[in-house]
DNA sequence: GCGACGACTCAACGACCGTAGAGCGACTGC
DNA sequence: GCAGTCGCTCTACGGTCGTTGAGTCGTCGC
């Protein structure tokens, strides 16, 4: 209950505008509760990101599969509730809170890069993966931080169906 | 002088965490000097972001052209030392900041969104445009906040050659 | 010389926040 | 019945921040 009433406010005003005390008066208790659950505003940050970035098939999927894996991946995590409210919480702080930018940078994209550089192979392996993981990172953000008009309601199966073609052509063919 | 370094901050840190003080200290004044100048931290932060979005050919470009012309645009905004710095200001805060998300949303991607979608024309062209700005945007961000390995020290060169054809399989044929 | 004026600084106020520690009430084992 | 424990709250401290108003210093017209 603490854990999602932090969620919200993270994901809505950013780390420092939530103060532990608006967390707390949503919830319904006292600060001080809070503070002895989570340590300190960095343990409920940290809490409160938990399982945003976990899974995925993108980065053990061959070649060919990866624009559609990439992007079943990304949709899969946002569109489903369980870890959607912790993804947001992430992907709008990223920017600002340095820990949120660590988790973001080092264990969502350079991870996912150097997996699929790897299967992708040849020259610009490494910028066409960075490429193609910062294109599916700017559509999440154009659709669940911006909602950009056409994009932050459009169905997923038209999202997948405009995306993926654009997502093969910036990996070109294998060698 | 003051506006250089709370350019440098507000990048750096983001909004919240920049303080007047620490603006006016690295610009060798007094804190109420800003607040002379600039009236308000808000002043201070509008008068930081501002040139950040401006020109740009891509809202005017024919549909064959708008890939090219959006990565030139693009590219040209934040390699160029003039406008630079006021356009990382924007974009390492327009998830945090109410105002920097209204400019990024309205007057940056929807105004262009608006364009280019009447220039694509056919079905989508609302979500195809609204796609193609936030993967652009999305390598922006890869680019100039991340640091991406391979992206953020690749040669505009070489974005541009990976990135146009993504962008124009994005687009697809024109009806 | 001197008063006016602008640029700039000093010192302080009020508010808010994270955090700590004492305290309170309910429940439990004996 | 009672001491102990656990979950929770109340109160307050220390610090920082945005902001303000008085004050200082140099400059210029007369």
């Amino acid at each position: 209950m603490i854990l999602q009433q932090a969620r919200c406010l993270f994901a809505e005003e950013g780390f420092e505008r939530t103060t532990i005390r608006a967390v707390a008066g949503l919830a319904g208790v006292d600060p001080a509760l809070v503070m002895q659950y989570f340590g300190n505003k960095e343990g409920l940050f940290a809490a409160a990101m938990e399982g945003a970035h976990t899974g995925g098939t993108a980065r053990t999927a061959p070649r060919a599969e990866i624009p559609a894996a990439v992007l079943r991946d990304l949709l899969a995590k946002f569109e489903s509730t369980p870890d959607r409210e912790a993804a947001v919480t992430l992907l709008r702080n990223f920017l600002t809170h340095h820990e949120a930018k660590r988790i973001m940078r080092d264990e969502v994209m350079c991870a996912v890069i150097g997996d699929l550089s790897r299967t992708i192979g040849g020259p610009d392996a490494e910028l066409k993966a960075a490429l193609l993981m910062s294109c599916i990172a700017g559509m999440a953000l154009g659709r669940y931080a911006l909602e950009l008009p056409g994009l932050g309601d459009a169905a997923p199966e038209d999202i997948e169906r405009l995306m993926r073609p654009a997502l093969e052509a910036l990996l070109g063919e294998p060698e």
